[in-house]
DNA sequence: CCCAAAAGTCATCGGTCGATGACTTTGTAC
DNA sequence: GTACAAAGTCATCGACCGATGACTTTTGGG
């Protein structure tokens, strides 16, 4: 009833921003033309102006989408665990397999951009791991420990280090656990958390 | 007489690679064109490609003048500390204000960009710090603490986070001594070694 | 069936890009 | 002082960019 329609607006629309999240995380801002999104999407490029209004506001528009920020739930002590595993080993086959964070930076001569960055990590980030510490300077705590997730995945896929690109969330768990401790000065866990993957029969109404 | 010479070639060689790490820092790659580069050395455009080939042989080369390793030299203990005092607080005027490793992720779509970011960090960074520890994951470690280095570097001068971007080296010492000390398993230094700023009659050799 | 609105395409504009080669200016050796 | 080579400029090319508006195709209601 509601497929033998081809031609779809929103759902057009949507291919675009899937191709636009692709192409802007690969190749930045700039060299992301819009003649490439489109043809990524299947339709003619003059459909980007026509629901986005220009390159900008489809940049703008593709960057908005949140990512899921399901990893803030949970213990305080598991909270750094949490967003450094999903940060390098959740599934971003949809940025062109980078966090948006870190495949934001590509585009980060475009103000746009570096507002976005800003936004989410102060906004999701930090405002969540400044609550570990009571000390005054919690904030930049939370700065220094964000930073150092926001490096660990630009090593890891931007720049391919080996060890980093290699190692599985077993080998990086007792660093985790190391620094987190030290940064916020109480003991914070490093092993992963592996709430989604639940077991097929819990045997409880949860 | 090798001064009224007001045509010279290595001098608008030199201009021109300036300018052109200037403005790949600031913009990447793709952004900066050749004919802004020449504008800002003063020069026409052809002249970028009778002296470098391509605008990516200018980038290239433009990349390839390499950093500074001073901070390299020092006690073992210290070497965190130097390398991060560095790469935030050192005069980097000639990129754009950045570290040249922070500027290059701009331009990281470029092969030629990621490769030498990888070279610099690997052969440089990762190879002085894995001496801080005797653990058989010695590269990771080191690796983990140059991302935390690029991480801050970035948060600082990319994205403009407040309290990083706010901090002072006696802000970040203890917080680096603890991270390191963490990371490495043993005692290491936070405070920042100013050694090339001396003081301007130290009266006593050594 | 017909028609209007929506969805999508096409041709094209002005501008800028990297790159090339002919041309002009400058410094210098004879 | 003149000729020659180096240094630098200028005009221009083809390609691609973002963007616009007229055009064509589809959809769905009467």
């Amino acid at each position: 009833m509601a497929e033998p329609r081809r031609r779809n607006r929103s759902a057009t629309r949507q291919r675009l921003l899937e191709a636009a999240r692709h192409r802007f995380a690969k190749e930045g801002y700039e060299a992301a033309s819009v003649r490439d999104i489109a043809g990524d999407a299947g339709v003619d490029a003059a459909l980007v102006f026509r629901y986005f209004g220009s390159k900008k506001g489809l940049f703008e528009e593709a960057a908005a989408a949140r990512t899921p920020t399901t990893p803030l739930d949970g213990p305080p002590e598991e909270l750094p665990a949490r967003l450094l595993h999903s940060l390098l080993f959740e599934d971003w086959s949809a940025y062109a397999g980078e966090h948006p964070l870190v495949a934001m930076l590509r585009s980060s001569a475009h103000d746009e951009a570096r507002d976005h960055l800003r936004e989410e990590l102060c906004g999701t980030y930090v405002r969540a791991l400044e609550r570990l510490s009571d000390a005054p300077d919690a904030a930049l705590r939370a700065e220094l420990f964000s930073a150092w997730m926001l490096g660990i995945g630009v090593l890891r896929s931007v720049v391919g280090t080996p060890a980093i690109s290699a190692a599985t969330p077993q080998d990086l768990a007792p660093h985790l656990a190391a620094v987190a401790s030290a940064l916020f000065d109480r003991p914070v866990l490093g092993t992963p958390p592996p709430p989604p993957e639940a077991t097929d029969h819990p045997g409880s109404p949860g």
